[in-house]
DNA sequence: TTACAATAATTGCACTGACAACTATAGAAG
DNA sequence: CTTCTATAGTTGTCAGTGCAATTATTGTAA
């Protein structure tokens, strides 16, 4: 086994650097929105699918996120009525979720504070060649242990991305 | 402000990784030692600062973890008898934590676990300068965030640490 | 057709994590 | 000495997360 204490404090940082940045852009998109993170990345998840809404288990899968965990979400947003549940007569096990309007337009919001935010943390202390070398060595780590999924991240067509 | 996508899936891809690994760990050491993450790291801090035991805000601290969280942690650990709670004489409002032999066993297993897991996950398909590359990048980040410490991981003599 | 397995989502339970309110102790000001 | 403030920890509450068990629906096989 290979000297173990550098990668002890790589593990350490890389948790560390996902907590503070989970807890500035959480900060934001919530004094935008009034959005929790995984709310806003399943709303945002919704988005990306454009037209056509998506099962439970597609936002859930997506998000890495345990189905139970994606009920639990949804109920919210349906309660604020940012999202609606309806399930399709062929198939009456799955619920299909979509933005409404209003969702939108606060995605539209939480979208605009999250990319700031992003930015202030990532990219204005990031070189290009840093940015392209985190996303290389993530890269490495998702696919050597079997996790690695092309993450889309962009819409047909995004509102609020100018 | 700069192109934003890629920042986004940079992100992601870090979120992403940090679940993933979580993710083994946990299993790896709660298989070993049916320890949660958060306990094994509890008691790795008590035991990287040897002798001397700790406040329950020094381990919170370290740990980046709520006080409140602390507590609950350092109950379920006090109960199972691996660490004991003693608040001294000279001060009573602080609680110092330290570990139990019991606790300093198990902690030795679920360290092996630990580091073997760590080691698959990460040393195992990153080449010495990709780690260094990363914990550079993650100590950027911590930085331009305000956040950096520098994070000790090793004791004066860890039992299973060999 | 009836019984059995597979799929999709939900619910219950336990743990973590953060924030606010509360208790107890200690230190400082009057 | 008394009062006020600061510190350390605990408790309550709520959101997120995962696992196991449950419900509803669909598909398959006897």
């Amino acid at each position: 086994m290979r000297d173990t204490k550098e990668q002890v404090t790589a593990w350490m940082n890389l948790q560390q650097v996902n907590r503070v940045l989970e807890g500035l852009l959480e900060h934001r998109v919530r004094a935008a929105a009034d959005l929790s993170l995984p709310e806003y990345e399943a709303l945002f998840r919704l988005n990306v699918a454009s037209d056509h809404p998506l099962q439970m288990s597609e936002i859930a899968s997506q998000l890495i996120n345990s189905p139970s965990g994606m009920t639990r979400i949804v109920d919210r947003l349906e309660k604020d009525g940012l999202i609606a549940r309806e399930t399709p007569p062929d198939n009456r096990r799955v619920v299909l979720v979509k933005l409404t309007p209003r969702g939108r337009s606060v995605l539209g919001d939480a979208e605009k504070a999250f990319r700031g935010a992003l930015n202030e943390s990532f990219a204005a202390h990031l070189s290009e060649a840093d940015l392209t070398e985190l996303r290389r060595l993530m890269r490495k780590l998702l696919e050597s242990n079997g996790a690695w999924t092309d993450a889309r991240c962009s819409p047909g067509a995004t509102p609020g991305t100018s």
